[in-house]
DNA sequence: AAAACTTTTGGTACAAAGTACTATTACTGA
DNA sequence: TCAGTAATAGTACTTTGTACCAAAAGTTTT
């Protein structure tokens, strides 16, 4: 029932701790981590992801996320934002945590673990830079994508869905927008990230039934047609809401 | 604009590979990984998380998650699937990440990130074995959990958090269920995990009228009153549903 | 064997939400 | 001023969700 193994950290290391220590780290402490970022932005009726040019080895020249190695005294969701700051100085957004990609091969230098993040922005609040290593950022759009270095591909994919799942459950599709938009504005948004039509008139009554829209009481303009009505994100009361137990849906 | 930084793993590299390798691994390559397994059932109308006592340094004699060292030779993913099998004897679940926990000082002896994993399974159809490093393994109450090892606590707790989320978008409670069930035990079920009771008559309108249960044309037995009818989740239906677009909701 | 008890099961009536569709309004540009 | 486009309002209908009641089918108790 227990056979025991030998080569478990736990095993070598044991009451001698000291004496093993550094067989343990010379055996188990061989990886090395990193971060990848998919971030995210709505423009021109279009999901855009935000890729880097690489300047350095390995696939030099290639379009990748803006990622990085970890260092060793870093906490690896500071380092996601450290990153970020870093290539595109892009800075002060809240991404989330994807996935952990670990496979042996994933990468040619040696054995490093990446974590995937996401973030969805303006794009219109952020200019970004390229910076350090990165020779240049682009926005792309997600139906027309590059080829990616190592396997930012499926990072992305994976964000994707995870962004479509979470965007029906929750309000993020305001991180998105701009401050003041309009609910024909707000239904294209939808329609692009969900692949899916709405109907106008219903659209506009499930939106508004929720209550979680500011009315600006003012109008678009610059549109050769009838301008909409302007309207905000209203944080407050989405938070109210939220303590009465109130849960967005779509 | 664009400021070099001399300490990225790709600057450092460049095309002198092979010349400047080991300065590399030796800055960035000191990383362990490790995988920490959520495993939970559902027994006696209570969700229940599998522990083990751990037989090893450090943290010996304490409850913690079944968890150890990735080998760096070891895929993460299969790494989460040989661990568990490693110290508790169960094979064949399907596990899924949750979330990377790696902050600087969380383990003692060096810098350790770890992936955490989640599983629900059927109680009566495993029955965990203490091996390897672990003394003893335990079922025990969500609602009653001792200390935990690390920061195995923010782990569970995070898998539970997705748990209730995902249990309410997906048919996952099935995983916890016996083969054949009655309706007001899977009603017993979702109320143990959403903490949320629900009307019996409408609960069994709702999911008989997704079509997702095969009617075993069977009756509870053993129970000090009227037996329930038998069901069990028609697998071939919810696949078939969802090819129409079917999404489960509760 | 009847009564009490518990849980399953079937049903109804009402309220709320979602859907399809039509009509009207308000702006722009020609 | 007219055509075009998109915003907005409204209505009728369908589907779904909720609260509640009552009968049925077993077991246990009297």
């Amino acid at each position: 029932m227990k056979e025991k193994k030998s080569d478990t950290i736990e095993d070598v290391i044991g009451h001698q701790f000291s004496a093993y220590y550094k067989i343990a780290i010379e055996k188990f402490f061989q990886f090395a981590m990193s971060v990848d970022c998919v971030i995210l932005g709505y423009h021109e009726n279009g999901i855009k992801l935000l890729v880097i040019e690489r300047g350095a080895e390995p696939h030099l020249g290639k379009m990748a996320l803006p990622g990085d190695l970890v260092y060793p005294n870093e906490d690896v969701n500071s380092s996601a934002v450290r990153v970020l700051k870093d290539l595109t100085g892009i800075r002060n957004v809240d991404m989330i945590q994807t996935k952990c990609y670990g496979k042996v091969d994933r990468h040619p230098i040696g054995r490093v673990a990446t974590i995937g993040y996401y973030a969805l922005i303006n794009v219109d609040k952020y200019r970004p830079l390229a910076n350090s290593w990165a020779d240049n950022v682009y926005w792309v759009d997600v139906k027309d994508l590059p080829e990616l270095a190592f396997d930012h591909r499926s990072i992305v994919d994976d964000a994707l869905e995870t962004l479509r799942e979470r965007v029906r459950h929750q309000p993020l599709g305001f991180h998105l927008l701009p401050m003041k938009f309009t609910l024909g504005e707000m239904q294209a948004l939808y329609e692009a990230v969900l692949d899916e039509k709405f109907d106008k008139a219903n659209f506009r009554k499930r939106i508004l039934s929720m209550g979680l829209l500011k009315d600006l009481n003012e109008l678009q303009s610059d549109v050769p047609h009838r301008p909409g009505r302007l309207f905000s994100f209203d944080e407050e009361a989405y938070k109210r809401l939220l303590a009465k137990g109130f849960s967005f849906g779509l």
